[in-house]
This record gives C-alpha cells, structure tokens and sequence, in this order.
RNA sequence: GGGCGAUUAGCUCAGGUGGUUAGAGCGCAUCCCUGAUAAGGAUGAGGUCCCAGGUUCGAGUCCUGGAUCGCCCA
C-alpha cells in the first residue's frame, strides 16, 4: 500500500506491523483434535496479546512511535495512511494476519462466556471435493448472525462440523482403486477399503479450512465435530438404541427404491435428489384372457395393458383394473382388445368401435396368458384401488417385486412376489433371454420377443422423469427387500404441530415446500447395506431371532462374548466381528447395515457434544440451535432429519430460525457445472475482488433464498459502488484529519445540538440507519439491513461529504471544522461496527484506523466491541427537508441543463416554488441549495401571486374512502375551483365548500395537494411537490464572478501540475486579457484564499522566479499562469 | 399430473397495509468537477409492471383463469 502525500504520517509504524508478520506462525482454525479446553487465565492472556497484536506494536515502542508520528505542527497523529482501494485484497490479508496474531476470533467468543447463549449448528459439509462458490454462499450467511449476536452480547459458539460417511466418499474411494460394485470391495477388503474411506475423507480439509479462513467465517475448526469419530458414534448408537427401546424401529420388507450399482436401498430424501428427464420404452402389451372367460368378452379377446418398464414383465402375477370402473371391448383388426372405457379414444382414437362393455366385477377373476411363461403365477384379473384412469389403459400389469402399489395388491390378493432379479440388477437364470443383462438395458430383447409373438399392440417412447440414484445416477429400481425403518409417522403430527414455530425464511418453505412434505410423511427407511458409514448398533439372536440395541460401548463391552478392542473403531468390520449375548442366552450378531448418513448430520445437535455420555447438563445452553441455515434443497435432507430425531429423541425442534439459500447460476442463469464450464471458483473472485465483496454481494443481491445469477462483474460492480464508495469516504477522512493541522478523535467538538443542519442531518440518518440495521438482522434478513446501509454510504459520500468538503480543510471557523470531523467520524466508526458482520476486513482496517489506534481503552478489534444502539440524533423533520434540499437540488441542475447554464457560471437567484409548510422546513437548508446551485440567493415562493401559478388537485388518499363511487365527480369539482383564490382561503385557515351530486362536500387543507410553479422569466423545472426556477440573466459583475470560478480551476490545475500538495502556500502571477484582468481585481481576495496564494500579482513581469508557468485560454481569452511556493 | 416460487427499463434488482407522475445500479447519450483525483458527480433517453378477466371511486399491489421460467414432488 502505498502512502500518501500527507504530512506527519506515521510511515514507521506502518513498517513495523509488516516486519511482525511472519513472526508468529500461528494456523488458527487448523484441524487440532487433540486440544483441551484451556486454564480460564489464558482468555485474558490472550486478550491482552490481541490487543497488542491489533495495535501492531510491542508495548514499547509505542512511545516511539508517538514520537515518529509528531506531525509539523507538533501533534501526536495516530493516523495511519489509507491506501487505494485497489489494493483491497492485501489490506484483507493484513486483517487476517491480524486475526490470527490476536486469535480474535476465539476472544471475540470467550469474552462472551456467561452471557445468554445464541446458539448456532454447522450443517457438516463432505470434505472429500473442493469447495465451490455455493459453499462461500451457505459459509459466509452462517457467519454473520452469529457475528451479529456475539456483537450484541450473546455467547455464541461455533462448531465446525464434517460429514465423513456415505456414498460419496465409498464412490470417490472406488474411483482411486479402480473398483466398482459390492463384490469387488469386499474382494479388496472391507477394514482396507474403510481405511482409505477414512483417509479420503481429509483429503480437502486444508483447502476448505484456507477459504473458510480467506472468506472470513469464523468457525471452530480446531474442536470440529466429526460423525466418523468414536464418540460421535457412541451418541448416534444412543440415539438408535433409544429408538428400538421405544419401539420405534422396526425391520420390514417392503419394496424400495435401490440403487443397484451402489446396492443399497435409498431414503425418500435421496431419491427426491435424483429425478431426471428420460426417455423409456412404453409399450401396450395385448395378455390373452383364456377361454373361460368368452362369455364375459363376448369371444376371444386380450386385455390391453400398458407399460414403461417392460423389464417387470416377467415377474407379473396379475392385472390389476379399477374396481366400479366400466371396460370396453374394441375392435382393432381382427383382434379385440379390452381396456378402460374412459381410455378407449385415447388409447385407440376417438372413432374405435366399441363392441361391448364390461363393468369391472364381471371382469374380475378372469385369467389370461402372462406376457412370458417363464415364472409361475396366479395370472388373474384382480380388483385394486389404486388403479385410475388418468392414463395408460385402465389395466396395471402387477410385478409385486417392483413396486409399491404391486407390493400391496400382491398382499391383498394373496399373490407371490417372484423376483428373478438379483441384487446388481441383473436378470436370473430364470429369465433365459436376458439372463446376465442389466434390467434396463434387456428391455430391448423383451420387446422383440414379445413381438415376435404378436404380444406388442404398440409401442412408443416415453418421456417422463423417473429418479436416479443422486450420486452415481443408477435409475433406481424399486425393489422388494428387508429395510430398517425408523416409525416417523408416529411423530409426523407433532413434527408438524413444532414446525409451525419454526422461523423459516423464506416463511412459504413453513406451510409449502416443508409442511407439505411432513404431511405425506412416511417411515425413514434408515439401513444402507454398505460399509463406510455408522454401523446399525443392532444385534439379532441366531436362537431367538429377538433383536438386541447397543446403546453405548460400555454397554457393548459388557455385553460381548470374549474381548473388545481397545481402543475400539466402531465402524466395519470391527464391529461385525464382536458377538452379543442374547437375553435368551443365545449368540446374537449384528445385522449388517450401516445407518443412512442423513441419520449422522441429524444427530448433531447431540452428537457433536458426545451428548448423553459427558453428563446431565451436557446439551445445557446448547440445544435448540437459534439459527441453522443451508441451500433450499436441504428441506427434505438435513432440515428433515434434524426435525425427526429432535422430535422423536426430545420432543422438541431442534431450530428455530431456518435461513434457505437458493441456487447459484452463472451470468446467464445456466446451472454452474464442471461439464459446461461455467463454474466460477471462490478463488478467482476472493483474488480478483476480495473477500467483502464476495460476502457483500450475497447479502445484498437479492434475496437469499432467489437464485443467484453470479459471476465477477456482479461482484465488481458491487464492490464499486458500495465498497470503495465507503472507503473513499473514510479515505477522504483520514487524509484531512491526518493533515498537521488536522484533527484527532477526542478532539474538543461543539456538542451535536450546535452543530449544522448538515452534522446533524447525517447523524439523524445514522440513528435511523442503525435501528433499521439491528431490525433487519435481528429478523434474518441482511437483504434489507445492507441496503439501508448502501443508502446511508451513498447519503454520507454524495450529500454529506460532497457538500461539507471544504468545512475540513478551513480553518477561519475551527469549530465547525472539528464538528465535521466529529460527525464524519462518528459515522463512519458506527458503520464500521454496522458493517462488521458484513464485511469483517474493511470494517476492522476502519475500526482499527479511526477508533483503537486512537483509544487505548477501545477494544482492539470490531469484532470485539459492542453493537451500537441509536444515540437519540434522530431528526424526522430534519431529514425530510433535506430530502427536499436535494430535491429542489436536481431540479435546479435540471434547469440549468435545460436552459444551457454551467454550474459554474453563477447566477443571482432560485426561486423555489412549493407549499409554505415545505418552505419553513426548508429555510434553513437554503445555504447548501445555493451553494449547490451557484446561485447567489434562494428564495421561496408559496403565495398565489404573480410569480407563482397554482394548481390544484384532490387528495385521493383522503377523499376516496369518503367519497367511493362520487370521487371521480370530487375530481371534476375540483378542478372546477379556481386555484388561487382557493389557496388564500386554505391558507388563511379556512375551508372550501364544493357541490358533489347535489351534496355539499367541505374541503380541508389535507384534502387538496398543490401543485406550484415560478411563471415567466425563469429556467423552470418541476418535479413531485417542488418547482425550482432560476433567474436567467448574466449581469456583468455575475459573469466576473464566473470567471473567476473559472481562473481558480485552471489555477489549481496548476497546482496539481506542479506537484503541489494540497497544504502549500504558493505565489501567485497571472496575466491575461483585460477582461480577465478586471475579473481578478473583482475578486482578487477570494481568489487567493481559494488556491491558498500568499502573494498575487497581475501584469507583465513575474516577480519570482516560477517553479511552474501555464498558458491557457478561459472563455476563449488568454491567460497565464505562474506560480511558485510561498 | 400436483405443490411452491418467480415474471417490473437493454441487463441485475427495489417497490409495508391498494392512492397524485412506478424507482435504483449497470450499460447508453450528453455533460460537469479537478482540494476524495489511478477518484467523484450530474442531466437525459429508456417501462402496455407476462397475458386476459374480475373486485374497487382507484390495481404493479387483491381475486380468478392462462402463459413462460425455476425448484420440489408423483
């Protein structure tokens, strides 16, 4: 960063907090898992290591350093020179260096301790990928709540978590061995293959912990929770063996989606993940109903049966038809064809013959030849509810292997449920012509055969969406097998009774997305039959069958035949290996599923804490979490099983605000993926923009729960407008405080009272910004809470600033200037504090600049000071006049564009043209407007008079509910009242009687809205309550003054062009025209006061010798400038 | 097929409880400023508020139906 010309800038201290830098290694937030919790005297040791940390300076030296700071007016200067704003990513990495010298972060949480709980839970992400731009989304909105609450004086811990089980880590495992599938892991080994599980599932961790740290969310990573880790373990065997001792767990076969590449059975939610768009074979396949049942068709005839898996086909049982539904014959050729008769035009076209109709009873029992004679079969006509006519053809072939509705019909009607599938999904030898095939991939040679044979009526391509496995993208099959299943439906009311107090953000996902889901909920099928992941702690007796739950290790210790390991892996095939003692004396082993990884993040409100192993109060000020927040996809998984085992294991929701994230999509609203190439990674935009910009843009871009449409210029443009908006501004501040004459926080200053409308307009501002801020966030919505603070920067850089810059370099009124300096000050102090959950970096470079550089008893870091409460400056009044002040402003630009008058040329005056009570909240603004507009008087019209016209309009917010249907006549009478002599009777205090439809209506002051304007002889602009007019005429003695505005610029063009800084004095020499001349006599002081000449003379002749000479031309006449320090 | 959400300027987005002339940023055009300067600012052009009905004195806002897009589910 490079400093700055200002004199007296502590340049060797700035040196001495780099050369610190890589003195202390310190990794904050590295993966320690062995660390205990600390002596209690250590938080203060540390604190005060922060506070030097922060200040950059061993106690020592700061003597020196006041000494080196000695600026030439003999003032001690803590200010430290603000760099450009370009170089925002090293000013980030310098407050990081800071933060892990000071180990803020962890100071920021102790200091809390004792202080209400705000509690927060880590949704575990896997760690065995790299972390992309939707992690920064869900990391950084996990951040700023709780940064929030810490500041509001809440203790907040924040325990980073991992998920380390599952699928994906066993996929990714078998990718780097080359294997696939079950049989080849367990040929591998499965202790081997678990181990690199295990070993695969760090493999990222340091990348994730260098952006988690990069991005500025603090989290605990030292103490993170793991769900491979023994105890965590330990708790989810608690909790499943709470369960199955309330009878909560039960063990059935029933048909479920699987997956058969991975070979495992798949929970709802995961299958909710994995729905995709594809195109399958349906055919309308013709099952011969045999001779017996002639009398009921009429003659020979086949039903017509439709569907999109022919690969069930050789597993049918039965044909399913909708009970109290009528069935039709239809001629097709020389065939006849049985279907639905709601179905008939659909199915055949809407002229097919219909030769005869069948209620559904008469159908039943009917028996016809199975699409394949390999399997036996009942091969009947059944009668089941579930059959609509929606489509297809009113007749469902019955598999009941594979599917659910089949499954139940089968148990209805007493059928079998043959399955000549095994578990990779292939066919059996039972199925001869596709024996070996994958059932999906045999349904071609089915087709042909059942062609062959003249069993095809029709066949068509179907698209339809029809789920996947969610990370190998298998399409499932549903499938007959024993599962465990946690009784979810017993607690489905109370989940939904305790999920309508949950705060969801957005609040629809309550009663929508999630409420909906609760409702249909169904049991948790919790068994995976894999390796890498929580063993099912469930033992069943070979004698007995009687299944016994482990609840603990100790428990298992006592319990097992012959020795347990110690220590103990609890993960496969460790723990297949140990034998339980059954009640009935029998030997019992474990089943051997692992649990759905669902049921792991689930279970860390209470696992993260080894809870209930590390005594009673061991969830105490823990449980439930304030605020859990994740992508919107989440609502079925982890938001699901958090609720269900905080229902099922405490009664109770275990969070009570919910913040749902959307999507991110590129620019073009594409979904970012590796295969299109469009993925824009956090570290090009935390390089390029910087750390706050990244976290700025996803607070404020829109609502969080929107789709984000990303990439680098969104983030750019909004780093520009709002970030280096603020930094210029608190540049701007430190360069001029910085000045030898400058000025020093604790510097006297007139109380806020007898500051200017000005001071006390931005204060009142920042009040209101504040109460709106702290609302915001305390209801979840950053959204909001960040675009008041946009406003309020855009407010304080282009009104305030804008208009008071020169109060801080004059010195003829020192008051005023130290009132600038403590406004300016206060409000960019307070928005660093507002700012800190926000944008942690630059808030903490200002705080640390404007506020604990200066005060010894200040807390070193933003992050460790308290949120700031409205001081009571709010001044509603105040604010709406300035509102007008700024108006009245652009409609005079307006003018003055319109009439083709430069800023710079002054003109005698503006006439504002508005309402009297605008006009007396105006009045004292009216040195600003006139100094914006250059115009040497501002004056305010209100009266009817002859420089005003008037016109008149109703009030429709008042008068249309009194008047209803009569307002558009209200309308017409007022338009027929004359203006002006209405508004000296409203004005005088009076009222107006009109006639509406034969009824007098009496009309107030509020009941009319005025429109004003100045009439002839004025550059005119008009705009919402307000009209500004601008006197046109240049007299000679104004256009002298225009030229002497104009001489100033080209001398401080000048000045810039000698390199002069900004403080020196110069002597000054001009020549030029006579005009020009007469212009400088006119105005010689003010022009010297202005470019701070101690000398200036005019002619032929410089009577110095000229460091720097200008020619130029002013309104095209000549000039010359000369110049040279004083 | 069902549920939820979205649709406002060329682009990205704001628009409590219905109320006078629908806003901002970017981009564009025309300019200004030169003591925030490797910055800053102004003015302007640009909108049938997805469509069609309805309620109402009055609809971007409320109701009904439809279209398109997204997510979720069958």
């Amino acid at each position: 960063m490079q400093a700055p010309r200002v004199v007296g800038a502590p340049r060797g201290r700035a040196h001495r907090v780099r050369g610190r830098r890589h003195q202390r290694p310190l990794r904050v937030g590295h993966g320690r898992p062995g660390v205990r919790p600390r002596p209690p005297g250590r938080v203060a040791r540390r604190a005060r290591r922060a506070v030097r940390a922060l200040r950059g300076l061993p106690p020592g030296d700061r003597a020196r350093a006041r000494v080196a700071a000695r600026g030439a007016g003999g003032r001690v200067s803590r200010w430290k020179p603000v760099g450009p704003a370009s170089d925002w990513t090293s000013m980030e990495e310098r407050v990081l260096q800071r933060w892990r010298e000071g180990d803020v972060f962890r100071t920021s949480v102790e200091m809390r301790k004792g202080h209400d709980p705000y509690v927060f839970y880590e949704g575990p992400p896997t760690a065995n990928g790299r972390p992309g731009s939707h992690h920064v989304l869900s990391r950084v909105f996990k951040d700023i709540f709780p940064r929030f609450h810490t500041m509001r004086g809440r203790y907040v811990e924040r325990k980073a978590g991992w998920d380390c089980h599952g699928l994906p880590v066993e996929l990714e495992v078998e990718k780097q061995l080359g294997i696939s599938g079950k049989p080849e892991i367990e040929a591998y080994g499965i202790a081997e293959f678990n181990a690199k599980c295990r070993a695969s599932v760090g493999e990222y961790l340091d990348e994730w912990e260098r952006l988690t740290e990069r991005i500025g969310f603090w989290v605990d990573t030292s103490e993170a929770y793991r769900t491979m880790d023994t105890d965590y373990v330990e708790s989810v065997w608690w909790s499943l063996a709470t369960l199955h001792d309330k009878g909560l767990v039960y063990e059935s076969d029933k048909v479920v989606p699987y997956c058969p590449r991975c070979g495992t059975a798949l929970s709802s939610h995961e299958v909710a993940q994995g729905y995709k768009d594809v195109t399958d074979p349906s055919i309308y396949v013709k099952f011969p109903l045999r001779a017996d049942s002639v009398a009921v068709t009429g003659g020979e005839a086949s039903l017509l049966v439709w569907t999109t898996t022919p690969w069930t086909l050789p597993a049918n049982q039965a044909a399913a038809i909708s009970p109290g539904t009528d069935y039709a014959v239809v001629v097709d050729g020389d065939e006849r064809l049985v279907m639905a008769q709601a179905l008939v035009g659909a199915v055949m076209g809407e002229d097919a013959a219909v030769e005869r109709v069948i209620p559904a009873a008469d159908l039943a029992g009917a028996g016809y030849d199975p699409p394949f004679d390999l399997i036996p079969g009942r091969h009947q006509v059944v009668l089941s509810d579930f059959v609509t006519t929606d489509d297809g053809t009113g007749i469902v072939h019955i598999a009941p292997a594979f599917g659910e509705d089949d499954m139940r019909a089968a148990r209805e009607h007493g059928l079998d449920a043959p399955n000549p599938v095994d578990r990779q999904g292939l066919f059996t030898s039972k199925v001869p012509l596709a024996e070996g095939q994958f059932v999906k991939d045999a349904d071609r040679a089915l087709i042909t055969d059942l062609e062959a044979r003249g069993r095809v009526q029709r066949e068509k391509p179907y698209e339809h969406s029809y789920p996947h496995c969610w990370r190998c993208s298998t399409p499932l099959l549903y499938y007959a097998k024993p599962s465990w299943y946690i009784r979810t439906t017993d607690v489905r009311d109370r989940m939904l009774e305790l999920n309508a107090s949950v705060g969801w953000h957005p609040d629809h996902v309550r009663d929508g997305r999630f409420g909906r889901w609760l409702e249909g909920n169904v049991d948790w099928a919790i068994s995976r039959e894999r390796y890498w992941g929580t063993p099912l702690p469930f033992w069943r007796c070979d004698d007995c069958s009687e299944v016994t739950a482990i609840g603990s290790f100790a428990d298992l210790r006592e319990r097992a035949i012959g020795d347990v390991p110690d220590p103990l892996d609890p993960h496969r095939p460790y723990v297949d290996d140990i034998d339980v003692r059954c009640h009935c004396g029998g030997v019992a082993h474990r089943v051997p599923e692992v649990a759905d990884v669902w049921f792991d993040s689930g279970a860390m409100p209470f696992a993260q804490h080894h809870h209930p192993f590390e005594g009673p109060d061991d969830l105490a000020g823990r449980f439930p979490a304030d605020f859990v927040c994740e992508a919107l996809d989440q609502t079925r998984g982890w938001f699901y099983s958090l609720l269900a085992e905080g229902t099922l294991l405490f009664d109770e929701s275990p969070y009570r605000n919910v913040v749902c994230l959307g999507l991110i999509l590129d620019g073009d609203g594409q979904k970012m993926s590796k295969s299109k190439g469009n993925v824009v990674e956090p570290w090009t935009v935390i390089d390029h923009a910087g750390a706050d910009a990244f976290r700025w843009y996803l607070f404020t871009a829109q609502s969080p729960w929107e789709s984000f449409r990303f990439s680098l210029d969104v983030v750019d443009e909004t780093r520009r407008r709002f970030l280096f908006t603020l930094w210029n501004t608190y540049a701007f501040l430190v360069t001029y405080a910085a000045l030898p004459d400058g000025w020093s926080p604790g510097d006297p200053a007139p109380p806020v009272a007898e500051r200017s409308e000005m001071d006390r307009w931005a204060l009142s501002r920042l009040d209101g910004t504040i109460e709106q801020v702290t609302a915001r966030l305390a209801e979840y919505d950053p959204t909001s809470a960040g675009r008041a603070l946009e406003d309020l920067v855009d407010d304080l850089s282009n009104w305030y600033v804008r208009t008071s810059r020169r109060r801080f370099w004059r010195s003829d009124d020192p008051a005023d200037t130290a009132a600038a300096f403590a406004t300016l000050h206060e409000c960019l102090t307070t928005i660093s504090l507002l700012v800190a959950p926000f944008c942690p970096f630059v808030a903490d470079e200002m705080w640390g600049n404007l506020v604990a550089s200066h005060d010894d008893t200040a807390p070193p870091s933003v992050h460790l000071a308290d949120w700031p409460a409205p001081g009571a400056r709010r001044d509603e009044q105040l604010e709406r006049a300035m509102a007008a002040a700024m108006e009245a402003t652009t409609l005079g630009r307006s003018a003055r564009k319109e009439a083709k008058l430069k800023v710079r040329q002054p003109l005698a005056e503006a006439v504002i043209a508005c309402p009297p009570s605008t006009a007396r909240e105006l009045e004292g603004l009216t040195g600003i407007v006139a100094e914006e507009l250059n115009v040497r008087d501002v004056r305010f019209v209100t009266d009817a008079g002859g420089l005003v016209q008037v016109s008149l309009k109703p009030n429709y917010r008042t008068l249309g509910p009194r008047m209803g249907p009569n307002m558009p006549a209200m309308a017409d009478a007022v338009a027929a009242l004359d203006p002006t002599a209405t508004v000296q009777v409203l004005d005088a205090g009076g009222t107006v009687t009109v006639s509406v439809n034969g009824n007098d209506e009496v009309l107030g002051d509020d009941d009319l809205l005025r429109e004003v304007r100045p009439s002839e002889g004025y550059a005119v602009a008009e705009g919402g309550a307000l009209a500004v007019g601008l006197a046109t005429e240049i007299t000679p003695e104004l256009e002298m003054e225009g030229l002497a505005r104009d001489l100033v610029r080209a001398i401080q063009n000048a000045r810039r062009d000698a390199d002069l800084k900004v403080e020196d004095r110069i002597r000054l020499h001009l020549d030029g025209s006579a005009r020009i001349r007469e212009a400088i006599d006119a105005h010689r002081g003010w022009i010297a006061g202005e470019v701070l000449a101690t000398e200036l003379t005019v002619g032929h002749g410089v009577p110095f010798t000229p460091l720097h000479r200008e020619d130029g031309e002013i309104d095209a006449e000549p000039v010359a400038i000369s110049l040279s320090r004083a």
